[in-house]
DNA sequence: ACAGGAAGCTAACATCCGTCAATAGACGCA
DNA sequence: TGCGTCTATTGACGGATGTTAGCTTCCTGT
């Protein structure tokens, strides 16, 4: 496994409301944005697979997704299962904050660039921001909601449709951080990896990939997903992208003063 | 569907410490959940399968579960899938306070005891108790954790091991809030739950919960579990109870401040 | 006690999926 | 360029699970 660590150069640092372009804005004022901006402490970039934070590990710091993808992953025996993936703008481990241990490792999916953040800046945000704190909360009832969705969509659909429904989720997250993919969807993900995220072996993996692609629906190669049809893809998959929470701010901070 | 709603008498609420015996209590004093307990306006019990709260509702109070089991369920087609199981002293909805609209059901399984609390109510704690607030950040967080431990359940595990280990994550949420099931873990599931908690078929369940009584592992009748080596069931459920945090208090509050 | 309905159980068959084995293709490194 | 490794692909077989159908048992209301 590669392990490669490196600080970045400070030109490369995004600018201000791009990195924290994820979920956390909506409820924020650009104000408050560059004051979370400031949290972030250290960026550095990993190489592929790189494990980020083991199980088990106490951290008086969290991890801010800049660039990348980040997996949620635990090993059973010689197995590992994928329980959550995180894209720009994610917070991945602020439940390492709150509950001292993770329960899961938190690996790079292929080369990522993240935030540092210390729990001591952490405690003052909780102390002296209240509203940024409220976000924050917010952020990980949204990874619930993620959670289970996943949790259905492991109950009830079939392996082309649990990728492609993986997918169509990636798409609508992007989206909701300003990406536009609407050529390609970009991923560094193995077959292995899908297989993993969807509960199937990675040669079943491969057979949903081919189905998907025999039924015109998508072309992934490599990871990358190529299609002219997202809405036919996303009706395959039965997706439903309200679990999101994206259609328009939350208009949650309104109601709380 | 069943649906019976009665306000119970005031003789039945339960002392303080009692109802609010869950996972919340580790990170609070006796003080703070008196001031929780005050929060509840009303409480209330509901007759079997009764729907507590339809998926897209908005409320204005967010519900605690006082005895009883809740099921958090999503329906597709015909079909019913069940995300999350709730047991005595959780919040069921709390996420439903931030978010606004819910994104899946809140349903009874068997007959219930509720109590009620205002989002007013909870504004006032977020303004007024910061440390009651972060508890019930933690509690969102530990819904978090289980999510995603029934992800790896339903990633990793047969039919019959998805099976033993609900009961096994059962009995251990139960032992931390207090109760004693050592002879019977009573609920009210049916064989269609359990299938829709676990992503098989009905007829599965009903050949899963027949293995589990030709191994010797457990005799489950109408919800019920029988068994007199429970360790025999975690370990052939693979259970660890690590991700529901119990060994001792989480001890996050003295980190804080 | 009785009837009706819900829940539990069993069998047969088809499909989905896991495993093993083997091969081909793509990429990185020397 | 060529080698080696990781990834993708295919085929064959067996086990796990879904579906349909029918039957039995238990509970509940009358």
């Amino acid at each position: 496994m590669n392990r490669t660590t490196g600080r970045v150069e400070a030109s490369s640092f995004p600018l201000t409301g791009d990195f924290l372009a994820g979920r956390l804005r909506q409820n924020l004022s650009l104000d408050d944005l560059k004051y979370i901006e400031a949290l972030v402490e250290t960026v550095s970039d990993h190489g592929d697979t790189a494990r980020l934070l083991a199980r088990g590990t106490k951290t008086d710091r969290s991890t801010i997704l800049i660039e990348g993808y980040i997996f949620r992953t635990v090993e059973s025996g010689d197995k590992r299962f994928i329980t959550g993936v995180h894209v720009p703008g994610d917070f991945v481990d602020l439940h390492g904050f709150a509950l001292k241990r993770l329960d899961h490792n938190i690996d790079a999916a292929g080369r990522v660039t993240v935030g540092s953040v210390s729990h001591e800046a952490l405690r003052r945000v909780m102390r002296d921001r209240p509203g940024v704190a409220r976000a924050m909360w917010f952020a990980t009832l949204l990874d619930a909601a993620i959670h289970r969705k996943w949790i259905q969509t492991l109950e009830q659909l079939d392996a082309p449709r649990r990728i492609a429904h993986l997918y169509a989720e990636l798409h609508t997250r992007l989206e909701l951080i300003g990406r536009d993919f609407s050529r390609a969807l970009r991923t560094p993900f193995t077959q292995f990896d899908m297989a993993d995220m969807c509960g199937v072996s990675a040669i079943h993996a491969n057979r949903a990939v081919g189905k998907l692609r025999e039924l015109g629906i998508a072309e992934i190669r490599r990871g990358d997903l190529y299609t002219n049809d997202w809405d036919a893809l996303k009706r395959y998959a039965q997706f439903n992208p309200d679990y999101l929470y994206g259609d328009g701010p939350l208009k949650v901070k309104e109601d709380w003063d």
